[in-house]
DNA sequence: AAGATATGTTTACGATGTCAACACGTGTTC
DNA sequence: GAACACGTGTTGACATCGTAAACATATCTT
């Protein structure tokens, strides 16, 4: 007997999380039921209404997941990279993209349900505004060593967040298949030629180990 | 008595999609129903089947006629622009973001109803991928006249597409809701710094109006 | 005029999100 | 340790949804 036979379960937030989760691996977003998650769970269909208030609190916890450990997969792809401001920011747009690649129903879902208008102040949007952080960071430390243009940093990772996360929907989105590159070619070079508008000499970009002059 | 009372509707095809864009105008694009649209059209809740395969394929059409006023909106902001290279890119730009901003759920179905991996033969598709050319077109004669960097069109046109793309969904997700600036000089400021990156004398980029030497 | 066909309706089914009422364990208090 | 409140899970119900089947009516073809 590998279950326990609780009449409560433990942790059933947990478990329903990572049911859904494991659905996502097969359906789409969009086509997810709470039912299908509690059966998934092993538990009635009304159970998950002890711990979310509706289907769209689930999935927003999803999403939250989500970012936590998109930004743990952002700063795992900078913390590999070189120091240098500029290679962080390409890897990171590069991890953007591929986190994307790799969890598309995931990050579908984690972009899918903000409510444009309303204030930003669950804590789903601090959990992403902190992945967002970490561009804004590069940048800031960039312009410190004079490597990156000057301006407002906040400005700037926004710049850089619209270009990987536009590619990124575009992919997932089926809008570039006809591309005849390599997607993987595609993303990188795409992200280094966006580079330009923030460095200071682009003309080091295009150098595949750029050396000291 | 304005009404016509024949029993066959007449263009009941037109009147499903006129439907389902008047209730874009009040509700999500996941929380559309088939029904609905029937409703707000006046007919039984499954007419629209002798029109559409199923809920799907009438969202993509209400897609693919997205794309073609999509395609008119942007082609509008290219011809009222200089006809520099330049300020098409600057002016479809803008554009792009401002149809993503007022039409914010006919966006989203335009770009939530693609399989990801499936062969793009759709006519919704190739309907997309019309307007996507608008942009290399711009980009191919301003490549002809020096003043765009060399390089496949194809590729420096989704590069700009990204730009505006990831612009405009980060912006409908709410995600920049806490940014200092204005939305529109945001958009304008962040297309112009992005044009440096294929502009070949981005020195002049950043004058109001831009002078002959 | 007659049959074929296109277009709309009615009815029905299973699935879904959510609510209300109920049942069971666990923790708290005297 | 008994009584009880509360947290957590279940059952049952309801309106709504997408869709299929059977049927009805209008229009087109000949």
């Amino acid at each position: 007997m590998t279950k326990k036979q609780t009449y409560h379960h433990g942790d059933l937030r947990r478990a329903l999380l990572d049911a859904a989760l494991e659905i996502l691996k097969t359906k789409d977003a969009k086509s997810i039921s709470l039912r299908e998650v509690a059966r998934q769970a092993g538990v009635s269909h009304t159970a998950p209404y002890r711990h979310f208030d509706d289907k769209a609190a689930l999935l927003a916890a999803v999403a939250e997941e989500g970012f936590t450990e998109f930004g743990i997969y952002l700063q795992t792809a900078v913390d590999q990279a070189n120091t240098a401001p500029i290679e962080s920011l390409q890897a990171t747009g590069e991890a953007y993209v591929r986190y994307a690649l790799e969890h598309p129903t995931h990050f579908r879902v984690m972009f899918g349900h903000f409510p444009a208008d309303e204030p930003t102040e669950s804590s789903l949007s601090k959990v992403s505004q902190g992945t967002f952080q970490i561009l804004v960071d590069i940048i800031t430390a960039g312009q410190a060593t004079g490597v990156l243009k000057a301006g407002d940093p906040k400005l700037l990772a926004i710049g850089r967040w619209s270009v990987v996360h536009g590619l990124a929907m575009l992919l997932l989105d089926g809008m570039l298949n006809d591309a005849k590159e390599t997607t993987e070619n595609l993303v990188s070079v795409l992200v280094q030629d966006s580079l330009t508008s923030i460095v200071l000499a682009p003309e080091k970009l295009h150098e595949t180990n750029p050396a000291k002059t």
